[in-house]
Formats: structure tokens, sequence, C-alpha cells
DNA sequence: ACCGATCATTGATCCAGGTCAATGCGGCCT
DNA sequence: AGGCCGCATTGACCTGGATCAATGATCGGT
């Protein structure tokens, strides 16, 4: 069951990038979700030269922590991170998971400094667009501006619907709400919406959704006891994503 | 007790803001908190001409909802103002606080639609920003993208801690840490960071920190009883601000 | 100065989800 | 192929904070 099986031209085309680290923004697939979106070609070919196409990053791995001196933004490329705060006394809350063409490092603009780590979630590149560079480029190029205020709004109110999600549903309708969110992520990105793998573990979505990882897991049983979803391990189907829809609330 | 009395010559000038409604941004006494932030006289004179200063709102008053046309951003000039995202249910989550010179309203560009709503404290004021002539002059004046940016960044670090702060702490924590909250902005804009009147209701302090009324009502009380605190009504004085920090966790 | 509506406080009880404890399962390393 | 080690599941129990229920205080309107 639930192999990611009914692969896309999209999905071989990410991982097409995967394995080419070279690759340009012209020729990416991740264009239409970028931030190259809409820029002539020659401002496109020269944002080209600015960004830093990273290796590979293994799971686990840190792109950047608070200790990090901020020098860039990035845009993940292939695979998937997640980003978390942390307080003094070790506690940390999992803010958020990125999978291909989104950005990550957004809320460091303001202190010139990271406020949160992200690390890979598996096997996973970036593009890494050096900040200082990308100011002066914006003098420029206004549309590169108007395409980075759209990007870190739309961060924005994505996380004011996690504070909802935080402040006010209950451990049904987070999961029933998450699940749901992975699933349109990955159809944007051209893979299949019902069926995926979860690159983060029981317990980094818990700890995302402000549960313990043993209601998780419970949740996980019953929504599969109750026929609105199929796992095995990582991989996941939802076979009533309108039920699931109701319970998001 | 717990008066505004040590008033400082900037409360007097936030006074004298809130009542002259056409006073220019170089002789704002918000300067410094505030967009300009920065930008060349010239330049300023000219954002100057864009910005439509509102007439007042009074308590309750909704600056925008989810149903309003989105076209302007909106920069607080006195008073304050709370943002909250709904549910279809009805259920609603208040997102933010919003203070003299705090922006509202930036979740709304990438989608080009006002994402949450915004109602008025109490009698309150606004700077509108047209977004359309903001995105103009951007191209223009490099500076002012770059204090977009570090606008749109800064709320969202908040929001990153926020959402620790609705994950991860206890109750006790969320308030300690949303009354330092408060006394910080304050100090920001001037006034006493031990002594303020709250503008919002209990009922929208639980609701922002993810507790019931019922919750937040007890822990005033018992901050008060451990004389961490004193309160009467709408005003609030931290005693032991120490002792807070250390609650914060 | 009174009245009704809204907001705040306090007490009693309840429950969603956390915590603790044990077992199961897989992947990875040698 | 065996043995860890980290992740996941399941069950039993507990608790922080929600909910329910009253009462009190404040404020805006007439």
């Amino acid at each position: 069951m639930a192999q990611l099986n009914n692969v896309t031209p999209l999905f071989r085309d990410l991982a097409k990038v995967e394995h080419d680290h070279n690759i340009a923004c012209q020729e990416c697939s991740l264009y239409r979700l970028c931030l190259p979106l809409g820029l002539h070609s020659n401002d496109l070919a020269q944002l080209d030269k600015i960004i830093k196409r990273s290796q590979g990053f293994n799971r686990g791995q840190s792109l950047f922590s608070t200790e990090t001196p901020f020098n860039s933004i990035f845009v993940v490329r292939s695979g998937s991170f997640k980003t978390t705060v942390q307080a003094s006394d070790g506690r940390e809350q999992v803010t958020g998971f990125y999978f291909p063409g989104e950005f990550i490092g957004m809320d460091a603009i303001y202190q010139q400094s990271y406020q949160s780590s992200a690390k890979a979630l598996e096997s996973s590149s970036v593009c890494e667009l050096p900040y200082e560079k990308l100011q002066e480029f914006g003098a420029t190029i206004p549309q590169l501006q108007v395409q980075m205020l759209s990007r870190l709004s739309k961060e924005l109110s994505g996380d004011k619907s996690l504070m909802f999600l935080l402040g006010k549903k209950t451990a049904e309708e987070k999961l029933a709400t998450f699940l749901l969110s992975l699933s349109r992520r990955f159809q944007d990105r051209g893979f299949s919406a019902r069926e995926f793998q979860l690159s983060m573990s029981r317990g980094d979505i818990a700890n995302h959704l402000g549960l313990a990882v043993e209601t998780v897991s419970r949740l996980f049983t019953r929504f599969q006891d109750e026929g609105l979803i199929a796992t095995e391990h990582k991989a996941v189907s939802l076979l009533d994503t309108d039920k699931l829809q109701q319970l998001c609330g």
C-alpha cells in the first residue's frame, strides 16, 4: 500500500533537481513555486548568479542554528526541513516543516540573526540566497522585492493559521488539519494528494501540533480504524478527505 | 495605585499625535519606531504624501475584516488594536495586539485579501498605507523595501515565539510572558515599564494565550497574592519583574 | 442616579490529553 | 544473522486547565 507509485512528470523533474546541483533557475522545475516567478529573463539570469546551490544535507544535519551568523535565507530545492525555536530550559517547538520551493530563515532578517534552527528531515538540498546581495539586487529589480514581500506575507498568514490551530483546535482537528495541509503541499509540487511519505517522525508532528507523541500515535490508529486513512510506517494514504476536511473544524 | 502617573515627554507627544490627524511623518513622535526610519528626508516627504491619516476609531470598531477589499496596510498611530482569525464555526483566535508604530494587515499581501480582522480596543487612529502606491514607491526607494521586509520579518519572529508559547508553555508561563511583553512594548514607546493600562479585556488576553477567561482571572489573583503584580481593574503594576522573568521559562 | 449589559472573579466539578510504563517493531551496524 | 538503539504503539492512570454555575463589579446609556 501507500507507495509513491503514481509518479508524475514533475516528480521525475524533482528527482533530477536533486542530483543536478547546478541547474539554473530557468530550467528548474520549481520555477513556478519559487522566488523568480514573474522576473524578466535577463533579471532572472542575474539572480541566478548570486544563488549558491549547496551540496546535500543528510537526515538530521543542521542547515543553521541560532549560533550561525546570518548571511543568507534559503529555499528548499529537494527533500525537507524542520525549523524549531528553543527555550533556555531545552524545551523546543517545531515551528514549521519546509518542502521544495519554500523559504527558510526569513524570520532572521529583522534582527540579522537566526531566531530558530533548521534541520534536514531527509537527504535534502537548498538554494542559498545571500541576503546582502538580494538587497542590492532588489534595488534594481522591484519585482524581486515584491516577490520577497509576498513570500514573507505567505509565511505570516500560515503562522496565523497555526496560531489558531495551537490555541483553539482539539487534538483530532489538529491532526486532520496537518494531514490535509501536507496533502495540499504535495499536490502543489506535483505529487499525489492521496498518498505520500512523511519525512518527519511522530515526535516532530506531535511537537509541531502541541501534542504528546502518544496522542498522535493514538489518533493515527483511530483515524485508521475509522477508515479515514491508511498508514504503513511513514507512508500515509488519505482514504476519506471529505471526512478529514470536516474534522478540521 | 497603578495610574499612568509618571508621564514621560513621549507620552505627551503621543497624546498630541492622537489629536492632530495631519501631523507629518517628519514631526511624528513615532518616527523612530515606524516605517520611515532611515529614509532620506526628500523620500520621506514623498512617502508622506501617499499616507492617508484616518479619522479615529472607537472601541470595538472594525479597521477591516476578511470581507473588506484589500487596499492598504496600516500603522497604529494612537490607541491599540487586536487582530483575530476566525473559523467557519465561529471560534476565533486573537492573533495579536498592536500598539503605536506597529503594522497591521501585512498577512494580506500574499493573497491580496485580508486573512484576519482588526478591531480597535480603545479610541485609536491609524496611518493608512495604500499597498499599490507603496509598491510603486518601493521601486524607486530601495530603503523603503528594506524597511518593509524588516517589518514583516519582525512580525514573523514574534509569531514563532507565540507558537512556542501556545504549544509549550503552562498557563502561568503564558501570562508572565504576556505581561512582560506588554511591559517592554510600553517602555519602547516611552511609557512606564512598571505600570500600565490594559486596553484589552481578560477575555481577549485569555483567547490570545490559548486559555479560558477563568484561568486568566485566577492567575491575576494568584500573581497578586504572591506579590508579583498589583492590579486594579485594567491597571497593572509589575512589582517583581525578576520573578516574572523566571516564570516565563 | 438608576438600569441593563458586559466583564471579572470565585468555587465546584469534569475531562481531554498528558505522563508513566511496558512492549513491539525496524533499520542499521558489525 | 544477531543485537542494539531509536521510534512507534498501546494501556493505565493522573492532572492542568476547561467547563459549568453563581455572584459581584463596572460602565455606558437614558
